[in-house]
DNA sequence: CCTTTAAATTTACATCTGTCACCTTTCAAC
DNA sequence: GTTGAAAGGTGACAGATGTAAATTTAAAGG
């Protein structure tokens, strides 16, 4: 999964992003407590957990006498695009659609980001192309069976 | 990253998936120089990812004599719905309408699949909450700025 | 039935991840 | 100043991953 600078953010680390993200700012021990909480773990493995977003620059850490505060640096907007990004990227291109179909079927959605959506979809459909091409192999431009593939 | 069964498939398998899902089945040969052409990878990397894929049960082997013929049970389809899904459990629920935005703003959808979608936010229009609540942090239920957050 | 050679299987190994225990530095109250 | 509890930092370690070399097995030709 990647950050809003296309570092590797990975899974444990996403879920301290996501709490200093809502805190905005934090104390090792908020977010520690909140950690705990969350996910059951121990001080150190949080604490581990920072510092290695420390150094991947996705936190900063400010102040000049303890507790310190630490700030997230990337963005959550931006983040969560570039591991959508980076998630879409590794798939067939030809059933991103169907796999975004998936997506908002599952998922809550506002009034607000529907009528985003469709502004989206509208605009998209003046030059949307009749299909897509596969772009899993060289050459071989087109998956087997659109609808019913697999088994 | 999920598959269709809830086994988490690394990105390197993932990607021999894509070329065995678009081939429909194959050869280890066949599959080793795909792989070749498309990741560089020596024949032995095939070789082990095409093993680890069996072990966890996202490949079948199947025939009598050599070479063997290998197949995908899980399904791309299903498998893409579930890698999907895993990364939106990880995120903000408040902001996955705009990733989901994002998302469709990137990728080329054909004309079928904007249709689709359009269908599916209608529909989902009648019954859309005014407000998606954020699900970070227990009791804190709302994450700060919406739209411009981070900074 | 031997040998060659492709296919299949094992072993290897450095790095990355998840998780943590323990050591070190400070602040703050005696 | 001394000291004890927080806060901060380091080292550790098992398991996962990416990548591939080495080894075994079996099919096919002579």
């Amino acid at each position: 999964m990647k950050d809003a600078k296309n570092e590797t953010i990975t899974d444990s680390e996403w879920e301290v992003m996501r709490a200093i993200w809502t805190m905005g700012k934090t104390t090792s021990r908020e977010l520690i407590d909140a950690m705990n909480q969350l996910q059951g773990w121990s001080d150190s493995t949080t604490k581990t957990l920072l510092h290695r977003l420390i150094n991947k620059g996705a936190v900063v850490q400010s102040g000049t006498s303890r507790p310190f505060v630490f700030k997230p640096i990337v963005g959550e907007k931006e983040s969560m695009a570039a591991a959508a990004t980076d998630l879409f990227d590794h798939m067939c291109a030809m059933r991103a659609g169907s796999t975004i179909a998936g997506v908002i079927k599952t998922r809550e959605l506002s009034q607000a980001d529907i009528a985003e959506l469709q502004a989206i979809l509208t605009e998209k459909a003046k030059t949307a192309p009749e299909q897509v091409q596969c772009n899993c192999l060289p050459g071989h431009h087109m998956c087997e069976e659109v609808e019913e593939h697999g088994q």
